[in-house]
DNA sequence: TCGATACGATACAGTACAGTTTCGTAATTC
DNA sequence: GAATTACGAAACTGTACTGTATCGTATCGA
C-alpha cells in the first residue's frame, strides 16, 4: 500500500500561482463583471484546460481566491479599548478599498442572500471567521469591564462593521471625513443622548 | 403651431402599467438576475416591441420603476426619539424585506459604486434623499436636547443606517434576534461603555 | 521505450440574453 | 378610406460568456 506517486507528467506549481495571480489581478483592475475564464488564462498565459484541471468551476476558482485573499488579519489589541477600534476601523477601510472590495462585497453580499454555493462559503470562509474575532476583542473588552453589562455583543459587531460597509458601498456619494473613523468609535462608546 | 395632436393609434396606458408592474412582481419573485426583458413581457402580457417603444433599454426601465418604488416613505415622529428610532428601524427592515431588496441593494450598491448611469440615479432618487429624511429628524431631536452637541449627524446616519443594511445582507446567517431594533437603539442612545 | 498525465493553443458546443425586425391586425387622425 | 402609429407574436441577430474537446508537444514513472 505505498503512496501512490502520481505517473505521468507532474502539475506545474507555478501555473497554478499564474492563474490565482492574475484573478487577483483582474479583480483589481477590471472587478468582478470584467472577469472571465477567457481573460484568466490570457493575464495567466496559461491554458484554459490548465484552469479547469486544478478548478471544476469559476466559482470554486472564485471562492478559492477570494478566502486566500482574505486571510491575514490581525485584531489590534494594545488593551484600550477605543484606539484598537479606531485602528480597527483603518484597517478594515484599508482592506475593503485596496481590492476594489466595492465591486466585490455587493456581489457577494447578493450571493450570500441568494445562499447559493458561492455565497455559502464566502460566508463560511471571509465573513463569520472576523465576525467571530470581533466578538472575541469586544468580548476581552468586557471582561476587562470596559463595556456595559448588558451590551449585546453581536448586535455591537452590527454596530460596529455595518456603517463600514455602508460607508464602502456609498464611498463616492460624499466627501471622505479623515475623522469618520473616531468619530464612530466615540459615538458607539459614549452613544448619542447625555454625557459630556 | 398647434400642438400636433399625433396621428396613429394611442398607446395605451394600461400596457404602461401591465410592464412597470411585471417589472415590480419580477424583482420581488426572481430578483433581479432572474429579471429578463422576455420575462417581463411573458408576465405583462406584452410583447418586447412595447416594451422597447417606451424605454430605450432594460436599464431605462429599471431606473424609472425603482425610483419610484422608493418614493413613499414616511418618517415617525412621536416626539420621543427612542420610539421614533425604534419604529423606523422597523419600518426599514420591512421595507428592506417586502421587496426583496436583498437583491437590488447590493447590485444597486455596486452600480452606485461604479459611479454608472444607473448608480447615480438610484443614488440621487432612492439614497440620498432618505439620508437627508434622516439627517433632519435627528436635527430635530437635537434640538428638542435629546442628543450631544459634538454628534455629528452624518455619522449618526451612517450609525442607524449600516447596522440595518448589514443585517438585510446578511440576513441569513443567524437566527433573527425580534429585540434587534431595540437593542441597536439603546447601543446607539446609551454607549457601549460607562452608563447603567 | 512506453504509457500516462500536463501543457498551450484553438476550435467548438451550448446557453443566455439584449435588442431588432417582420407580419398581420387594430385604433386613430385627416 | 388612406396614412400613421400601436399591438402581440415570434423569428431573428449579435454578443458574450462557460465549459468541453482535440491536437501536437513536453515531462514524468516504470
Amino acid at each position: 500500500m505505498t503512496m501512490s506517486t502520481r505517473v505521468g507528467r507532474p502539475r506545474d506549481a507555478a501555473v497554478s500561482s499564474a492563474i490565482t495571480g492574475a484573478v487577483m489581478s483582474l479583480l483589481h483592475n477590471v472587478g468582478l463583471s470584467g472577469l472571465t475564464m477567457d481573460a484568466v488564462a490570457s493575464k495567466a498565459g496559461v491554458s484554459k484546460a490548465s484552469i479547469y484541471r486544478r478548478w471544476a468551476s469559476k466559482d470554486e476558482l472564485l471562492v478559492d481566491v477570494i478566502a486566500n485573499l482574505a486571510s491575514e488579519t490581525a485584531i489590534p489589541a494594545t488593551g484600550r479599548l477605543r484606539d484598537d477600534l479606531v485602528e480597527l476601523l483603518h484597517r478594515m477601510e484599508a482592506f475593503l478599498s485596496e481590492i476594489e472590495a466595492g465591486q466585490i462585497f455587493p456581489r457577494m453580499a447578493a450571493e450570500v442572500h441568494a445562499a447559493s454555493e458561492l455565497g455559502l462559503r464566502y460566508a463560511e470562509q471571509v465573513i463569520l471567521p472576523r465576525r467571530a474575532m470581533l466578538a472575541g476583542m469586544l468580548s476581552e473588552a468586557h471582561a476587562r469591564g470596559e463595556l456595559r453589562d448588558d451590551l449585546d455583543i453581536d448586535v455591537a459587531v452590527d454596530m460596529l462593521t455595518g456603517p463600514v460597509i455602508l460607508r464602502m458601498l456609498l464611498g463616492r456619494l460624499g466627501p471622505s471625513d479623515p475623522e469618520w473613523a473616531p468619530k464612530l468609535v466615540d459615538g458607539l462608546l459614549h452613544g448619542w443622548a447625555g454625557g459630556r
